[in-house]
DNA sequence: AACTAAACGGACCGATCGGTCAGGTTGAGC
DNA sequence: GCTCAACCTGACCGATCGGTCCGTTTAGTT
């Protein structure tokens, strides 16, 4: 901490703003050279942080991550668990780097890992007082859930941002197939991580 | 037809099957020269056929949203009409090329523009009858049905294909929300077209 | 068998990307 | 204000991609 210039915190704050805003604008596929000149540095500048491009990727992606962390465990307090689950899967949808922190590349980094694996418990937190509750079928777990976020936010991929609140729709729609009164059999059973093997 | 050499339409068709199963093995990013090495010809071959990658891309989706559409309208003939519509979506989720056939650059395509208007057309006919039967919600429209199909597709992509039918799950799911006994008021109303404007 | 137009193949081109490096710049302790 | 390590920069490198081009091969006709 002592040891870190004040124009080196800046300039990462500066860049880590910078690809945060070009990966939600148009994906991971950005070039570095165009994340440098958002952020107004030297392309060098930006491996000088981020030995390379994915671990820049991981670090706003987890991030984010925790951040949705951090809000699923605030909403475990309220009074209405069903809308405090639904609220939750917004919340995930509306950061829409969510499925870019999914890719199969992407869980190799371990803070991905630890951050989706956090995730996934709270998700099971807020799944489970929901079912207790009578809102939720109970045969969905925290890793459907998050499946699930992932589903909605791709639901509308298609058409980019052309409807912006479309989602909504999307998300409601498969919220009431999580709900008990249309609740049918499922045919294959829960995954046990989301991390293959 | 006459003026065509029947090593042409051979290499087209080795082309084809080719493409088509390198893209739905690693995606639309594979590169040309893999896929022609994989067909056994020259990459020149490749765009003697196709002018550039955007058109072979075109070709294979279409044709596969054709398959499709062609299915939906065989299944309009079936007793149970619920059963018809959940069989036409899983037809839609196992054909994963149906997801890369709706970027946004993609949908440029004159052959993509018409499948998916073939294919949004039958979903409505699948669902109106669905709903008529009481089956499905009466709040959701092909539009919905085609994006859905999108959505159960994507769910899993996190997953790779390390748990193969773990889809089934998901569009089990979805499709109980399109039932009417969970049927929650939705907060947006359906898209107009697939693409946007 | 000879001919020719169509088809083939792979070296080649320009653009782009992630990542490196040498040299100039600057913030902080004295 | 002096010094130096930390920092910044943009030219540069190798790899890869989509797409082109031209010499060669081959299918089909007479």
């Amino acid at each position: 901490m002592a040891n870190v210039r004040a124009d080196a915190v800046r300039n990462r704050r500066l860049l880590l703003d910078a690809a945060a805003a070009e990966f939600a604008e148009h994906g991971t596929e950005v070039s570095i050279a165009r994340i440098a000149a958002r952020a107004g540095i030297g392309k060098g500048t930006v491996f000088r942080h981020f030995a390379t491009k994915e671990q820049l990727m991981a670090a706003i992606f987890s991030d984010q991550l925790e951040s949705l962390v951090a809000r699923g465990e605030a909403l475990r307090e309220g009074a209405d668990s069903g809308a405090a689950l639904l609220e939750f899967m917004a919340a995930g949808v509306e950061l829409r780097s969510f499925c870019q922190a999914f890719t199969p590349a992407m869980r190799e980094d371990p803070q991905i890992r630890a951050a989706s694996d956090r995730l996934v418990a709270v998700a099971r937190s807020l799944t489970d007082r929901a079912c207790r509750d009578g809102f939720v079928r109970d045969d969905v777990t925290g890793h459907d859930v998050v499946l699930l976020i992932n589903a909605a936010c791709q639901a509308v991929a298609p058409l980019g941002d052309a409807v912006p609140g479309l989602w909504r729709r999307y998300l409601s729609m498969i919220f009431d197939g999580l709900r008990p009164e249309a609740a049918h059999p499922l045919p294959v059973p829960a995954p046990d991580s989301l991390t293959p093997g």
